[in-house]
DNA sequence: ATCTTTTTGTATCGACCAATAAAATATTGT
DNA sequence: ACAATATTTTATTGGTCGATACAAAAAGAT
């Protein structure tokens, strides 16, 4: 029935995701987009829609395939380990990224918040995954007897989460590891890491 | 000597901060800005260069009579309670700010990050005003005895510009005061305030 | 082999972009 | 009043944007 897709969708859409992490959505063009992902233009709408549909799906992919995973590949330790683990991932990602792209969910809650706010609120929502999985891990962690009784869960988690979104601004400025970690030192230490 | 110039180079200046700061730079386009600004195209070719230097000089005025102005003003206080005070302030500013603008330079840090790195470059230098502030007033403190002497400043210091880092990344998500203040509890309890 | 269906590449659309050229206007110095 | 100078306004430049029309190409169906 017709001509095949001469190309995976899948592979595609991460050079998409690629371009809008690093440019972010008004700086990719469909031209430079359809360039990196190796396809022609009439493809790119043939395949996603429109730009916006495309950016969508790109982000959508992105917490597949990046932060889902995370969550999962360390939801079997104990609990504070697991947010030790993900606040020393944090960093180890920022400092690694020869591009330094930061987190693509931040750079875009930002750069669409006022004119597109379907889209913050899009990558906004990923985000907030983030800081419940903070909060559900502090809540086991006290029921465990891990952490004090009288430990305020919604304040560790939401500064936490603050933590990890300032790491991820100072992601897209060459970040030194000591810099990051010295950060993480003290915010630890409230956890008795 | 010519025709003297009917608008007022700051004030004009300020609505352009006011447009940067809300769209960004690039989706701030020279219409929209002339139209904000109250002139014509021309003029503001004029007047400030192109968009770049404008940017630039945006850049610098927001520095000068935002940042600048929060330093100076809370100079004479103790040096802890100085930062007690500037954290609660990033709060305040953040839940009061009905456009939800965030913090100039962090939204021009990740916007321009990548393809445009002096810019990234120019408001990185502001950001960094802020740690600076931070680790100064926290030497003093130790000095005074207000600190405990095995306390880290570079660590400390670090960890409360993260914390501003990320306020200015949720000051751009519509977020609840509530929310902001829990994040700065447990980290003002670094300080024993 | 021919028809049908889907994807591909080429060429192009009107809209908007940053920046400017040229003409009209307003002010000062003489 | 008039010349000199700087600003404003109008109109326009070449370039890029997102999106699409159209035809060539490639596969299955009969």
């Amino acid at each position: 029935m017709g001509r095949p897709k001469c190309f995976d969708e899948s592979k595609v859409l991460d050079s998409a995701i690629d371009c809008f992490w690093r440019n972010g959505l008004k700086a990719s063009s469909i031209r430079t987009l359809a360039d990196e992902m190796g396809i022609a233009g009439p493809s790119l709408y043939n395949a996603y829609g429109n730009k916006q549909t495309l950016f969508i799906k790109a982000l959508e992919r992105y917490a597949e395939t990046t932060l889902r995973p995370r969550f999962l590949r360390i939801r079997d330790l104990p609990p504070l380990e697991a947010l030790r683990t993900f606040l020393q991932e944090q960093v180890e990602i920022a400092v690694n990224d020869p591009d330094c792209k930061g987190c693509f969910f931040v750079n875009t809650t930002l750069e669409t918040a006022y004119c597109e706010q379907e889209l913050s609120a899009e990558a906004f929502a990923y985000l907030n995954e983030i800081k419940e999985f903070f909060s559900s891990n502090l809540r086991v962690a006290q029921i465990k007897g891990e952490l004090p009784s009288e430990a305020n869960i919604s304040e560790i988690s939401e500064l936490l989460y603050v933590i990890v979104l300032g790491i991820s601004v100072r992601a897209r400025t060459h970040p030194s590891r000591p810099e990051l970690e010295a950060a993480l030192v003290p915010a630890l230490k409230l956890l008795s890491l």
